[in-house]
DNA sequence: GTCTATAATGGGATAGAC
DNA sequence: GTCTATCCCATTATAGAC
């Protein structure tokens, strides 16, 4: 037949969208039937059980979020540019990041869900501070600033920004928050574009 | 009333370790019971249910996190080297914000649950502002930065900096972060005579 | 491969004796 | 006020027919 897996990618769309809308712990296999519109074996006849669809599911978000952060990282040849408009793009701050809310949960102590997590944040920092490295090359950053403690800083704001929205119920937070380190990271770097021998 | 307050206190107590521990979620009335060592019937005496009990123990943490932070940052007497002082501080950083890490949880959205964390938010985020703001009158900060902005993305670091230790299962990543954000608001700042922080 | 039926466990709350 | 006993329901997973 050529319907072959249109039952196994149904369950794992189902599964992004609810642990994008409510996380780990509070989705449970009924909500993803339901969701997907396969029968109760289905199931745990194409994975070993929740965890595992999970971690399906988590592979593929992680890989989709990757892709973001290049696009975005790679659009404006300008270093600083870039980072300022990774930093400061508009995000859904009510929701949540997708990978990042997980962390808060007990389900991060299994290797499999936290895997492909882990990957997207180590991916993140290091394509940061890539182009941060680029700007301290060509002299653009104060003297002794280190390009993945900075890269560090900037993820951070941003998973911080998620969690004082959520928080005071105040989309405002994360953008107040994301203001504020761009500002801070301005003022640490020469505005220009070009050579500054 | 005389005697009062034994087994509440004792269940108090236990919820305030067990949501530290685990989350709101994961923390069941079983587990308090267990904890406290009350029984069954006493939780549903004094509280409505769980909710209510842990709104009780978070209106507690909230409350002893307010003053933890007053302390630190009326500790200096210059402002700049008080929220350095305060964004450095050695933070538990696998174990999660006591507060933060329940803004992921479904039960954020009940407004008594929401209400301590929200005012510990917006008390950290004031108070960071009236310091920065001291700095600001006294022309100690880069022209054009907004207070409440810089505080907002501190604020959000450290948050941020939980997430990202508990997501790579790695403490040092919160230490990135605050070293990062620590180096970016000095950059921003005058320097202050015979202190190093 | 997919379905219906159902088991086993634990979460959250209540009843009523003492 | 505190205890024991119990209820109802959701979660997670399995069994076995088709």
């Amino acid at each position: 037949m050529y319907a072959m897996g249109q039952t196994r990618e149904a369950l794992i769309e189902a599964t992004k969208h609810l642990l994008a809308e409510d996380g780990y712990g509070s989705t449970s296999p009924r909500d993803i039937l339901a969701r997907s519109g396969a029968g109760q074996g289905s199931l745990y006849h194409h994975f070993r059980g929740k965890s595992d669809l999970a971690a399906a599911a988590l592979h593929e978000v992680s890989a989709e979020m990757r892709t973001a952060v290049d696009d975005r990282l790679d659009a404006a040849a300008d270093p600083v540019v870039a980072v300022l408009d990774w930093l400061q793009a508009p995000r859904d701050a009510l929701r949540g990041c997708r990978l990042g809310r997980l962390a808060a949960e007990p389900a991060i102590g299994e290797a499999v869900i936290a895997a492909p997590i882990a990957a997207y944040f180590h991916h993140v920092q290091g394509r940061l501070a890539a182009r941060l490295g680029e700007a301290a090359a060509a002299g653009r950053l104060t003297d002794g600033m280190d390009p993945g403690e900075v890269a560090a800083s900037l993820v951070a704001v941003v998973q911080g920004g998620y969690v004082l929205a959520r928080a005071t119920d105040d989309p405002a937070a994360m953008r107040r928050a994301q203001a504020g380190a761009a500002a801070l990271l301005r003022a640490c770097c020469r505005p220009v574009e070009g050579d500054n021998r």
